[in-house]
DNA sequence: TGCATATATGAACACTCGTTCATATATAGG
DNA sequence: CCTATATATGAACGAGTGTTCATATATGCA
């Protein structure tokens, strides 16, 4: 039977409680894995940052044309693009005086796509233009 | 050429800028898609529920089945499965004095692989037990 | 060299978040 | 009824977040 810390009886639903629990955290994710997966939500967390990303998903883009699309400031966009950078969600190119930001790997329109299907599931609706390469869903979210 | 709200010029890459930042805002992510996607991936970014969704996978669990599996208070695994369901993430059912938690929708595991597959190409290594269903990679994250 | 522009960054602010603690609600069993 | 158990929830605390503002760095051009 399962017991906490203080070997108190908790969840009394049976003896084959304990066997179940240490099977299924033998199959859990580790707690690096944890701490890295919420971490890489964690970057996409921020409207702001989430329009960077769907933005970027059409090619890359320097930093003030990325400022002038989501309407924010220069500094603003600048603080948020290190940290995707960070999380190595975008990469950078140096051309002169600009910087050119563009996606790091092709997980991050997989995300993004399986984010957009939830939401077109539990929230049915139109939500304006989405028709980025391998986005091209109509309004139930089907393709 | 791309202005600012004051009139002035930034980004001085030449005369198809507008254009070009039109075109890029035409087809991006409307305000609410883009602060639902973030509402969604946030409700990710904490690594309890990261825990608590991968838990899920293997079916569902009652709150102090949950509680024990990722080694959390009672009050506090109530409160994080409380934002979970309140997203969609996770529904309830309730039978005598137990509540059983099971996942809502199978883009869960679309959102936890991508974000696995991400992590992998990113920080390769192993990262422990991680065999749910559909989620059987090497630690070199192929499949 | 000096100035303008593109980007980065540190400090500071209001705001949000996750946990704990105490307590409330609901159900089962006597 | 009363007690025990499973779960939910409000308050409060420390920790963290996103923005703005000021300023720093770096590059291009005259």
């Amino acid at each position: 039977m399962a017991v906490d810390e203080l070997g108190q009886d908790i969840c009394g639903v049976g003896q084959i409680d304990d066997a179940k629990i240490a099977l299924v955290r033998e199959q859990l994710v580790s707690d690096k894995m944890a701490e890295r997966l919420a971490e890489t939500f964690k970057v996409l967390s921020d409207p702001t940052r989430v329009k960077v990303v769907a933005a970027l998903l059409q090619g890359e883009l320097c930093v003030c044309e990325i400022s002038e699309i989501v309407g924010m400031s220069q500094s603003a966009v600048s603080h948020q693009l290190r940290k995707l950078k960070d999380l190595r969600l975008v990469k950078r190119r140096k051309h002169s005086k600009m910087v050119y930001y563009s996606l790091d790997d092709d997980h991050i329109l997989g995300l993004i796509t399986q984010g957009v299907d939830h939401i077109k599931e539990e929230f049915p609706g139109t939500y304006g233009a989405f028709a980025m390469p391998g986005l091209e869903g109509d309004v139930d979210g089907r393709r």
